[in-house]
DNA sequence: TTGGGAGCTATTTTT
DNA sequence: TAGCTCCCAA
């Protein structure tokens, strides 16, 4: 190697960046970087680690990076590898969870777990959960009637005994931390007292529910790691060992369970390098603790902050309106974005008087900006709640103009997926209870007269003999006669056919399975109802070829990967604030800024409305148009208080109407949406 | 006991 | 739009 060629290669890695990129990217010990939007966020994370393995010397493999997307996690393994001339991106780079599940895979007992163990989503989560409180209610040990809907209490129910997790709380501590809680204050509501106080008491039983059938739930996978690695310093070493570094981004999202597992991660030799943007925490509803980004270096007083400020994305009036909109924010950390490039256009605000005047204006100016040569996957409209893409899909629809609502439903999340791999689960383990949640899903699909009496009677079976619902329905039924019992017996005897298959495609056997036990036909049957779920079913079964194994199958479903990236050119993107975050268009649209919308008032903490306006401000490039409505479902509104506070200078005032005037992009007559989009091709 | 239809109501949703 | 809950007929 030729004197100094080192150094040239560093040079190249940190030439693109601007000193304080740079600087970051350089720093030892702990650093936290203070990205804001638009500031060159992942490129720092990405020189970050090149300058780790290229100056510092360390493997590739023995760094450790985290995202909480697989979406970001695919574009930094993508951005890493061609940084460091890779064809492969370094192991150890992915989201918090599919690392957990990787360390729990290791030593399942950590969590009382076998082998083998389920990873259940939230939806399936919160089953056990409506299972349990139902149970509680029945035995009188619960209230009836909490003044909440059944429903939404489970939901609030199951999500408090995610947050327990996050906080580190164990089942047998939980009544007394949330007791604790209460006494100071800390909970208050009087619904909220509620709500915590069933999870305290439903927790130890979830857990029990979740060990008997060997699952483990999101929160588990990085919780019985951290509460291990904190308990056993043997295992925390065999665990940090491995890294010489620890990079974490968005970290402002991160909560007190991940802090706590990166801490023992990267504690012996205290490389830890975070990156995030406080003004861009819109997940506290989930969990995260903003606190942490903002005390970073009360914890690490030996850390350095660097803030990046510079935008490479937006233009001067579109940042000045999101720095007047966020400024408001006093307990932020300071920070201030400028742009070298110059004003550009103002931020249009639109008013209109009705929501449907909103829907066709903005689908009209959609039009207008496509015929000015704006292509379509450069516009994306953005909104606070899902239903406000209604209205706007029609416009769109009728306007002839290609659209794509993103996050829509998550594949793997859509019900006839999770059918279809409900009846592989249990031909796996018929008669293990880890199959149970998979029986209950698709025993009566289709009907086969099992209805609530059946299943408390196989229930109660299978709590008696200690032996699966399979099991207990298979013993149930014998000797019976009747029509209900030939169904079922029909339906057992597929799914014992299918556990015996040695047939190597998983789509075959998927296929067999829908087919043979009827589920198939029962879409068939529905007509134009089944033909989305059809399509579903079909992709799904082409999709399981390229899997080599259940297991592998299973946990793509749960926690997905970040191979499924479909951007779909040529179409507009309808998605809401929280699903834009991270993302850029040339043109954005905001629609339902009123007073009634947004902030929403349902949100118990304020200041992240703000920063959520700021996420949608700053989402755009070239132009930003803010709109409002002076009726919306019949009441009287007013524009939200965040369009007053952009300042005049950025901003340009005009009605909706007066735009769509100068369009031909007026449609006629009412459609029907399914088959325009058919007609249209998407 | 089931199954299906009517009717109601919606936060945001990385894993 | 969809996903639940409630109610009634078979």
């Amino acid at each position: 190697m030729a004197p100094g060629s080192r150094d040239v290669v560093v040079d190249n890695h940190l030439s693109g960046l601007t000193s304080s990129q740079a600087e970051a990217a350089r720093q030892t010990g702990p650093v936290v970087v203070l990205a804001g939007a638009g500031t060159g966020k992942t490129k720092t994370l990405v020189a970050g680690i090149v300058d780790r393995v290229v100056k510092r010397r360390m493997a590739p493999d023995r760094i450790l990076a985290v995202t909480f997307t697989n979406k970001a996690a695919g574009e930094m393994k993508t951005r890493i590898a061609a940084a460091l001339n890779i064809a492969q991106a370094p192991y150890w780079v992915g989201t918090f969870h599919a690392h957990g599940r990787r360390q729990l895979r290791t030593d399942p007992d950590i969590a009382g777990l076998r082998p083998g163990f389920d990873v259940c989503d939230s939806e399936d989560s919160t089953k056990i959960v409506r299972r349990l409180l139902e149970k509680a209610i029945e035995a009188g040990v619960m209230n009836a009637d909490d003044g909440e809907t059944f429903r939404k209490r489970v939901k609030s129910v199951s999500s408090r005994i995610a947050m327990l997790k996050e906080n580190m709380v164990l089942p047998p501590d939980a009544v007394t931390w949330v007791e604790g809680r209460i006494a100071t204050d800390a909970i208050t509501e009087g619904d909220d007292i509620m709500i915590w106080r069933d999870a305290a008491v439903l927790y130890p039983a979830y857990q029990a529910m979740l060990r008997e059938s060997n699952r483990a739930d999101f929160a588990d996978l990085l919780l019985w790691p951290t509460v291990t690695m904190l308990r056993d310093e043997r295992y925390r070493r065999d665990w940090a060992d491995r890294f010489d570094c620890v990079l974490a981004d968005e970290f402002q999202d991160v909560n007190r369970l991940q802090f706590l597992w990166l801490k023992c991660l990267s504690k012996d030799h205290n490389e830890l390098f975070v990156v995030g943007d406080d003004a861009q925490s819109i997940y506290g509803w989930r969990g995260a603790n903003v606190r942490i980004i903002r005390s970073f270096l009360k914890e690490f007083p030996t850390g350095r902050l660097i803030a990046l400020e510079q935008n490479f994305r937006s233009t001067g009036h579109i940042l000045s309106a999101a720095n007047a909109v966020i400024s408001h924010d006093t307990s932020r950390l300071e920070k201030t974005l400028y742009t070298a490039s110059g004003d550009g256009e103002p931020v249009d605000i639109l008013r209109h008087t009705g929501s449907q005047d909103e829907a066709s204006g903005i689908a009209a100016e959609i039009g207008r900006r496509a015929l000015e040569g704006v292509p379509y996957e450069e516009m994306a409209v953005l909104y606070r709640f899902n239903h406000l893409s209604r209205l706007l899909e029609e416009s769109l629809l009728r306007a002839k103009i290609p659209y794509e609502l993103v996050n829509d439903t998550a594949f793997w999340q859509r019900a006839v997926v999770k059918d279809a791999l409900a009846f592989l689960r249990l031909t796996c383990f018929p008669y293990e209870r880890q199959s149970d949640e998979a029986f209950r899903r698709i025993v009566n699909q289709p009907t086969r007269g099992i209805g609530a009496k059946a299943m408390a009677t196989f229930e109660q079976v299978a709590d008696e003999e200690a032996i699966s619902l399979y099991d207990a329905a298979e013993r149930t039924v014998q000797g019976r006669t009747g029509k209900a019992a030939d169904k079922l017996r029909g339906f057992l005897d597929v799914i014992l056919k299918g556990a015996r298959s040695d047939e190597p495609s998983l789509g075959e056997r998927l296929r067999a399975l829908v087919e043979e036990s009827g589920y198939l036909a029962m879409h068939q049957a529905a007509g134009e109802d089944g033909r989305t779920a059809l399509e579903n079913l079909h992709e799904l079964l082409s999709l399981a070829n390229e899997f080599s194994s259940v297991e592998e199958l299973f946990d793509h479903a749960a926690l997905g990967s970040e191979s499924r990236d479909d951007d779909s050119v040529g179409r507009v993107k309808l998605m809401t604030i929280h699903g834009s975050k991270g993302l850029e268009f040339g043109h954005v649209f905001l629609i339902g800024w009123e007073d009634t919308l947004f902030p929403s008032r349902t949100n118990i903490d304020p200041a992240e409305e703000r920063r959520l306006a700021y996420v949608a401000l700053t989402r755009g490039r070239q132009r930003v148009s803010v709109s409002w409505c002076e009726f919306r479902r019949g009441e009287q509104a007013n524009p939200s208080c965040f369009i007053d506070e952009i300042p005049l200078q950025a901003r340009r005032d005009g009605w909706g109407r007066d735009l769509r005037r100068r369009t031909a992009f007026q449609g006629r007559g009412v459609v029907n949406r399914q088959a325009q989009r058919e007609a249209m091709g998407f």
